[in-house]
DNA sequence: GGCGCTTTGTGAAAACATGCACATGGGATC
DNA sequence: GATCCCATGTGCATGTTTTCACAAAGCGCC
């Protein structure tokens, strides 16, 4: 039997952590520092260490007692347990102004998510060349699939053509989206979809500011009251 | 006393999903809808019905028991508590390819979020024009926070600027932050981040790929030692 | 080789979030 | 104006995540 085979499930709170903390760990190992603390490591992720432990226990039992982690081969835990030892290449679905950047965006590659590829359905953007690759037709997109081993697709359409792009994206082959437009697709089970909404997140800040004002507003109201109760009658 | 002073803290979870149901209340409301129940919510938003009704309870009782909510007035109490019943303008700190593609992009306007402008620290890049809007010095910081009243930074710059980006804005008395820069950023209390980075959510997506192949992979196994098992020995 | 220092790994408690299930109450029909 | 129907609003049980607190364990120094 393997050492490890299907490892007890981690938590989905913790997946969501584990990049932050590779991130931070490859950080470290530029600059040249070889051990770390989960103080050191929360500090770093803005988390507490007490939640780094833990999380990083779901993986094994990796760290040194009194002493702390070892940078390099926590890396390269997080590495395997993510599915990060080999690249991931993407394939993009729409190329206006979203699908472009991303498209262009360093990081995709830098961070082991090559683009694979970028269609269009409109002809006119079909060859066209945007951040070193050439658009190509929706049409093309199974065979992008198949012969370039893609399992992830992003969607960056305007929202009414998201869920078409998603059934082309299902069809062809491939197993996780990461969807850009408000919208929720529906996906057969066993296909993994994740949603950044950019709007939803000025949103939430928005949320907090509005908040903030209405706590200062009752505030202010309150010490109103208070100067009254002071001054005069009740 | 105000029928409603500073209300109950609603659970960030519930502030996070509150978004989601006015885009889906908005679309109904353009489609002529005008009464939806929370089951019809439910299913447009990708959740289950108890939780849109426990996440509507926290703003008050503006369902009626037996016919569901009345679509408009729900999107503008939606609004008002999530502080959308105005827009907020936002700045944008970085105008390589993400910067100028947020710019760009309509949905920030059209949800209630007009860029106020857009401002990078390389001069090269100023006063060239990206997505309607002319690129600013950094140094024009302080006065576009000040004279458009925004509130809200968002930073697209390359993770090495981010901290210094994040500490400008702040000293320039912006309360919000968005930040797509891999970064941890500090700030002082009182002042809200949230982070958005594209790498870690294809990181997470790759973890549910990786570990649906080790599933099959340790399946396939099984099968075999149950193969095995049937043909020979034991 | 033992002692003390330090930091991990982890049970157990607390806080938070979800989902069930049903009493409650509004509207429609007669 | 009484009755039935239906969907809300919510108490409660369940599940998940965070946090605490401490025993276990490696390292270095004497």
């Amino acid at each position: 039997m393997p050492p490890h085979r299907t490892r007890r499930r981690i938590p989905e709170a913790t997946v969501a952590r584990l990049p932050v903390y590779l991130q931070m760990l490859i950080e470290q190992a530029d600059l040249g520092i070889d051990s770390i603390s989960s103080e050191g490591l929360a500090e770093l992720a803005g988390v507490n260490a007490a939640k780094v432990r833990k999380d990083l226990s779901y993986l094994g039992s990796y760290g040194t007692r009194g002493v702390g982690y070892e940078v390099d081969y926590l890396v390269y835990q997080i590495r395997r347990e993510l599915g990060l030892d080999h690249d991931w290449p993407v394939v993009i679905v729409g190329a206006g102004n979203l699908g472009q950047a991303l498209a262009g965006y360093g990081g995709f590659h830098e961070r082991g998510f090559p683009v694979a590829g970028i269609v269009d359905i409109d002809p006119s953007k079909v060859d066209t060349v945007v951040g070193g690759a050439r658009v190509r037709s929706l049409d093309d997109l199974p065979q992008i699939v198949a012969s370039k081993g893609v399992s992830i697709g992003v969607i960056a359409t305007p929202p009414s053509a998201a869920q078409a792009a998603c059934d082309r994206l299902v069809k062809a082959g491939v197993t996780s989206i990461l969807n850009f437009a408000p919208t929720i697709l529906s996906v057969p089970i066993g296909v993994a979809v994740r949603k950044v909404d950019l709007a939803v997140e000025l949103q939430i800040l928005s949320y907090h500011e509005q908040r903030r004002a209405n706590v200062q507003q009752s505030a202010q109201l309150h010490a109103v009251a208070v100067d009254r109760g002071r001054g005069a009658s009740a």
